[in-house]
DNA sequence: GCAAGGTC
């Protein structure tokens, strides 16, 4: 027998199913000479410094360097602390009988450095010898998943990529964990403080918008607005130039050509311009988008709203949400006609999903390149029964943006005429000439809501129209917005550099914070820690994370840098560039001077931190 | 009591 292992159940029977193995067992399928079975993500991971004979946190320990790092079965929370999870011990026993009685095996985790530490730390933690080879596919389609069989690659291919993957993970668990007893044991040993490659580059992008809008002084200035009559149709204008002073801006006002100043006819046109704009649709959701967009509509955290995913998708009713693509394949896009025929009969799309099924598709979200593990979320097909309304607004949020990204363009007139009346004045107007993509959900653009003219009269050059009011406008400069869930998600994308082109963006995403399976775990850590805490929608830091931020703000383990800088080696490693034993030296070096300058540092908020809870006997 | 990574 021949045993496949997949990353999770959904694959695992995705894989026996294209085989035609059908015998359900406990825990794998089993037909046709092959049994098929699964983890569930991460079984194991590194032991805890306990594990090593670190017991409680003693300075004397610091820093912990296990020579070799052992691995224990995942645990979980309960009421009587951190318990093995049975499921995974029941899963193991499982694996392990297979192993035993398999000649060979096929690794089929996901494509990537994660997939491949899931197989390998099972693989030793069994102590198993059996010969494996590794199926590497991108794409779960019949099709992809027979090729991707027929092509199997000899396990040793992965090994420098198994070698990336441990060295990630025991760096994060030597700098974190020893970071971690270092700051919370100096600071008084009061509460954990806990400190992590990922959790404190975000704190310190929370922390440090939070200190910029406080410190932020308002400046005052002045801007001149006008409304002109065009036969009967009104339209604004506003000065081009701002003016820094009360008496520049009155003196100049003063001269504007209105009507009651005794000018009929004192606005005059310069210049004209119509410009067709093509704006194309949304790509489709990866989940990070999904959770900006839920936060958005509807006020859900990130975490929420991957709960509210991850049910979807045990119902069949989406595809796997933890993805960090926005495209599918073209094998991928071949089934998606009969998705968007499935949503005629749905209250608020059945109207564009009737019309897309009479278009061509926009592909403009299809490119099996840019899918890595996993492609971006579509439904399935599958109708959905009654849903609560969280998990409805959900999927609904799914169906439109699929039902928007196959959609037409939508096509824009943008119009810009420029008024002459002492000083240069600029009216802006946008037209919806064919709403395309935007039908789907009709709403109105962000960053146009204010927008002073929806559309604007024809006017040419050279025309002279009456200035029927103006007015001497008091503005004031105001500082950025405070974080909440979804601009925080969008900042760790790419690391806190503000991006506002999407496709840009994208680009940059293997360079962020975390991962999208992750992301929504890091939020809820920050707030369990007590460093920051939800106010209406936004996050904002408390006097601890404060307190935190300001002893690591300096450090390389509150930038974000050190995540590129790590993800670079380990780029070297999996290429062969690299010894390990290279960057582990750099990895001990870097944990031994955090780890001392915390013990230090820490003392400085020690008086800081709120006072102890109180003992009961 | 602690990291970040994956998933149910």
């Amino acid at each position: 027998m021949k045993l496949v292992i997949a990353e999770k159940p959904s694959v695992g029977r995705e894989l026996a199913k294209v085989f035609g193995a059908t015998t359900r067992k406990d825990g794998y399928i089993e037909g046709k000479g092959y049994s098929f079975t699964w983890a569930f993500g991460h079984l194991l991971q590194l032991a805890p410094p306990q594990e090593y004979g670190f017991y409680g946190w003693r300075k004397e320990h610091l820093p912990m360097l296990p020579q070799k790092f052992k691995l224990s079965i995942r645990k979980i929370k309960t009421k009587d602390g951190m318990v093995e999870d049975p499921g995974v011990r029941k899963q193991l026993d499982i694996i392990q009988k297979l192993f035993d009685e398999c000649t060979e095996i096929i690794v089929a985790t996901d494509a990537g450095r994660e997939g491949e530490l899931i197989f390998r730390y099972i693989y030793s933690y069994l102590k198993c010898k059996k010969p494996f080879k590794r199926l590497w596919i991108s794409s779960q389609t019949d099709e992809a998943i027979k090729d991707g069989f027929r092509n199997l690659k000899p396990g040793e291919d992965y090994d420098t990529l198994f070698s990336s993957a441990h060295c990630r993970s025991v760096s994060d668990w030597l700098v974190g964990m020893n970071a971690t007893q270092a700051l919370s044991i100096s600071a008084g040993n009061r509460s954990v403080l806990s400190l992590g490659r990922v959790q404190t580059p975000t704190l310190a992008m929370i922390c440090a918008r939070y200190l910029e809008i406080k410190n932020f002084i308002p400046k005052i200035y002045y801007q001149i607005g006008i409304q002109l009559d065009k036969d009967g149709q009104l339209f604004k204008a506003i000065s081009v130039d701002n003016f820094e002073t009360k008496e520049e801006s009155e003196a100049i006002f003063a001269k504007v050509e209105d009507v009651a100043s005794g000018f009929s006819n004192g606005g005059n046109i310069t210049a004209v311009e119509a410009k067709p704009r093509k704006e194309p649709p949304p790509l489709l959701h990866d989940l990070s988008s999904l959770q900006q967009e839920a936060n958005k509509r509807n006020g859900f955290t990130a975490d929420q709203t991957l709960g509210l995913l991850q049910n979807l998708y045990e119902s069949k009713l989406v595809t796997y949400p933890r993805t960090g693509s926005r495209y599918i394949g073209d094998d991928v896009f071949a089934t998606v006609p009969p998705l968007i025929a499935s949503l005629t009969d749905h209250p608020q799309f059945a109207k564009q999903a009737m019309a897309l099924g009479e278009m061509t598709l926009n592909k403009r979200s299809v490119n099996a390149k840019k899918v890595t593990d996993h492609h971006a979320i579509l439904t399935t097909g599958i109708k959905a029964g009654s849903l609560s309304k969280d998990h409805q607004a959900v999927y609904d949020m799914v169906a439109g943006r699929m039902l928007e990204a196959f959609h037409q363009e939508c096509l824009k007139e943008v119009t810009k005429i420029t008024i002459q009346s002492e000083i240069t004045f600029m009216a802006n107007g946008t037209v919806i000439r064919s709403a395309g993509w935007r039908s789907v959900f009709n709403d109105v653009e962000d960053d146009k809501k204010d927008e002073d003219n929806p559309a604007l009269p024809k006017v040419k050059k050279g025309e002279a129209l009456p200035i029927i009011n103006k007015a001497l406008l008091e503005k004031q400069t105001k500082p950025k917005a405070m974080y909440n869930e979804a601009s925080l998600l969008k900042s760790l994308e790419t690391c806190g550099k503000e991006i506002e082109d999407e496709e840009l963006r994208y680009a940059m995403k293997d360079s962020g914070l975390g991962t999208p399976a992750t992301r929504a775990a890091i939020i809820e850590t920050l707030l369990t820690r007590e460093y920051i805490l939800r106010e209406k929608r936004n996050l904002v830091p408390t006097a601890k994370g404060l307190a935190v931020y300001e002893i690591v703000k300096e450090k390389r383990i509150a930038q974000a840098e050190l995540t590129g800088a790590w993800e670079k080696r380990l780029e070297e490693i999996r290429s062969g560039g690299t010894s390990v034993q290279e960057f582990k030296s750099e990895i001990i070096d870097y944990t031994r001077s955090i780890t001392q300058e915390l013990l230090t540092d820490g003392a400085a908020i020690s008086g800081q931190l709120a006072t102890p809870a109180t003992v009961t006997t």
